[in-house]
DNA sequence: TCATTTTAGTATCGAGTCGATACTTTATAT
DNA sequence: ATATAAAGTATCGACTCGATACTAAAATGA
């Protein structure tokens, strides 16, 4: 079966970013978890920069997420902001220095190499599969998709811009390529 | 850049991988690393049962992985059993209970759901291109490939079966689908 | 309006991961 | 024959992660 050889390759596959996430993340004194925090908050929008969404992408109790910002709060490479309006919100604001962290360690310098010697047309081959992989593995778990509001079923063009469907507030266009918590794929037409 | 595309949807599906293994995992009271483990015994060959070939595959130390294989014995998924020529060696071999269990956890539910409603074709096309990232991955972190004998540069044809050219016992057909510690690739012809 | 419920987030505890270090035993090299 | 290397184990400490219990603020609703 094939299924097997793609979940045995996969499971390399991720276990070289673990390891590599490990040796890159001592190198700051961070965990792969710490990291992949920061990742997130790196490129989500400000809908879901909150414990919450956090908790949600990486499938950790609010607790353990809890735990893992604190760390990051406390190494200066994440600031926390009050919402405004809902006062139980706080927001997570990756820092200067904490997005300085991240560009080097993402992406990972064995994929930069491994995906260097090929083709554009390769490489956005292979970027699409395995988006597609993911939405359809992601359909398969109920799971939340995490995507960016450019392929929301939410997001509307408004004007020289867009806006959310959802919150009614108009986004940039750089804004509609953050990733979101409440994102969804359109509906399909066939089925 | 298409390349941090790559990394963010890989670490996704990676991310998937460990939470799904958490869960099925905590059914049987394992934790993902140990379902790693056993996985990794469930597909090596006879010189790869080793402490130490479980070490560089999950790229950890012997020391953890010594504790990791302790509790897999105590639930009796696998046996130890000391090699007859190299006293030092213990070969770690899976039991039908551990088989029984890996067997309902690998592949992942969400990879065979998403993987159903794909051709054929599609699945290979996927399973392929993903053989191929990890292998230049793993070039470009000068590490271990481990490989199926059968496309392993010391393998080679003797008469109605197959010979490792490094041990220079003979394989059947079975044993060249087993992957190896001392696995490398053909030399390319060019460069 | 005021009590109830829900939601966001924090704190603490215990079981378990993981690397570092130190150790034993056996094989290999000189 | 002795030194060195390699396979494996044991122990310790820093850290993960979920469970549980908690506070505070918003939403619900009679």
């Amino acid at each position: 079966m094939s299924v097997q050889q793609v979940h045995a390759t996969l499971e390399r596959l991720s276990n070289l970013l673990r390891v590599e996430a490990r040796e890159q993340g001592a190198h700051e004194g961070l965990l792969p978890v710490q990291l992949e925090a920061l990742h997130y908050l790196f490129q989500c929008n400000r809908y879901s920069d909150t414990v919450q969404g956090v908790s949600e992408y990486l499938g950790q109790t609010k607790g353990t997420v809890s735990q893992t910002l604190k760390v990051l709060q406390s190494r200066e490479l994440l600031e926390k902001k009050p919402d405004m309006k809902d006062r139980r919100l706080v927001h997570l604001k990756i820092t200067r220095k904490g997005r300085r962290l991240l560009t080097n360690v993402v992406p990972a310098r064995f994929l930069v190499e491994a995906l260097d010697g090929k083709q554009t047309g390769e490489v956005d081959q292979l970027a699409d599969l395995l988006r597609s992989l993911l939405r359809d593995a992601q359909a398969a778990r109920q799971m939340k998709t995490f995507g960016a509001c450019k392929t929301c079923r939410f997001n509307e063009s408004a004007g020289s811009g867009y806006r959310c469907g959802l919150t009614g507030e108009s986004l940039s266009k750089p804004d509609t390529e953050r990733i979101c918590r409440e994102h969804q794929y359109p509906i399909a037409c066939e089925g």
